[in-house]
RNA sequence: GUGAGUGUAGCGCAAUUGGUUAGAGCUUCGGAUUGUGGUUCCGGCGGUUGAGGGUUCAAGUCCCUUCACUCACCCCA
């Protein structure tokens, strides 16, 4: 019987990797709690209706992407494709937005899309997820860019690029999104066949097309700023004026649409160039009406998602610093299996004193052993002349120098010496 | 969902125009005069060449099918 493998575009991420993973959480954690974020838990399977309302049901995501499954009481459950939905079900559901509180949360774990996966695209990926929820200002808007820059910068990201939109509000939008298919109903013959039927349903899309064809077409097309009602205007300015106050430098892309349904106003993307076609690390935006698409009271939002995934492909392609590999400090080797017994004692010893530390449980050779306390700071050697006198030999393995002292100085030793 | 490329030991690779028993390196394990690691030397384990079928006297090599991986389209983190 052949072995079973990890389902196409899941892979495990293996002692070797996973310490830097949690070298990223651990710094994204610290950005969080230093930009006054607190963490959530959420769960990872929702009703279905969430994302299809949520994210919008002419959105690839829902239209094909999604896990979808009926649990056994014939409910339809959905693996979550993103985490915001989930954040804004969570707020309501929990009354954090009440009374004109607001809520600033974050959270890290596992997303789900079915897709062909390519470099940077998996069917579970990972995803750090910050939501600013119940204030409708700019200065929120720009906390959220900025919290996602500053992650990056402690990271050590380089080249990123910042490119922000508007892609207006639910009573200017419409407004743009008739223009736009007047504009290009009359220039359909240029259009690509997935171009043709954005023209029916989701035409801001059109714009986003890499077709060459469409995208000479796009450039002609009306501008999306001459549309924007004047909250929104207000609104894009004072983001921009907020980013600029903060020194960082972005650029204004008008074809900047993203693809999912519940963005408005604010809507922008940090690339790199150190990834192949999937380039973006982070994109988010302001999401005001997803509230109320899911069934709430109106609370506006804005947030963004981070893919992990990319995070640690632009990392490890610019030699990025994880920190140190966590690694066992005492080694205690015992000489022969009479001494098996006292290494065990002096191990746990040591490690409910917090000190890393490992000793044989495999039957492993003396000299197997030592070459494992090769890796460590310390070995500690007990063999049947320390048992008889009721004493350990710690040799330090950095500088091969050794000393024999009683075994209850032990830990005292090895704590002062290091 | 579409297209292209790649599958040989745990890992990264080699094997003439199809030609004997598919090879080194790294890793791993063991040893180098009975209690001491990293370097060095010696040795062992390890493969149904992704799987299935076909052509041939002969297939890792050619053909078909299938699976997986990779990259790209699409879309997005």
């Amino acid at each position: 019987m052949a072995a079973i493998s990890a389902p196409r575009g899941t892979r495990d991420i293996l002692p070797a990797e996973s310490w830097k993973w949690s070298y990223i959480i651990n710094t994204a954690s610290q950005t969080m709690r230093d930009f006054g974020f607190s963490e959530i838990h959420l769960p990872i399977f929702e009703h279905t209706e969430l994302f299809s309302r949520g994210v919008g049901e002419t959105t690839d995501i829902v239209e094909k992407e999604m896990y979808t499954f009926e649990d056994r009481g014939g409910r339809s459950i959905t693996l979550r494709p993103e985490a915001t939905a989930g954040v804004m079900r969570a707020a309501i559901e929990n009354n954090l937005c009440v009374q004109g509180a607001s809520a600033k949360l974050w959270n890290w774990g596992p997303m789900f899309r079915h897709e062909r996966p390519q470099k940077g695209r998996y069917r579970q990926f990972y995803q750090i997820d910050a939501e600013c929820l119940g204030i409708a200002g700019a200065g929120a808007d720009v906390e959220i860019i900025s919290l996602s820059i500053e992650i990056f910068r402690r990271l050590g990201l380089k080249n990123l690029e910042v490119v922000i939109n508007s892609v207006g509000c639910e009573k200017c939008r419409p407004v743009y999104r008739q223009k736009l298919i007047e504009y290009f109903d009359s220039h359909k013959d240029e259009l690509c066949e997935t171009c043709l039927t954005r023209l029916e349903r989701n035409p801001l899309r059109i714009l986003d097309c890499k077709n060459p064809s469409c995208g000479r077409v796009a450039d002609g097309a009306p501008d999306i700023y001459d549309s924007l009602c004047d909250e929104c205007k207000e609104h894009f300015s004072e983001v921009r004026a907020g980013l600029e106050r903060l020194g960082f430098t972005y650029t204004l892309n008008k074809r900047l649409v993203r693809g999912l349904d519940y963005y408005t106003k604010t809507a922008y993307e940090i690339l790199s160039g150190a990834l192949g076609a999937q380039n973006a690390v982070a994109g988010g935006g302001r999401y005001d009406n997803l509230s109320s698409a899911v069934g709430g009271a109106k609370i506006p939002g804005v947030g963004f998602a981070c893919g992990l995934d990319r995070v640690m492909l632009v990392m490890e392609e610019q030699g990025c610093d994880f920190g140190e590999m966590p690694k066992t400090d005492v080694y205690v080797a015992a000489l022969d299996d009479d001494a098996r017994g006292a290494a065990q004692i002096l191990t746990y010893e040591l490690r409910k004193n917090k000190i890393a530390s490992a000793c044989d449980t495999a039957g492993k050779s003396f000299k197997a052993q030592m070459k494992i306390a090769g890796a460590c700071k310390f070995a500690c050697i007990i063999g049947a002349d320390e048992i008889a006198n009721n004493t350990v030999s710690i040799k330090d393995m950095r500088d091969g120098s050794q000393v024999n002292i009683s075994m209850s100085d032990a830990v005292e030793y090895i704590l002062g010496r290091d």
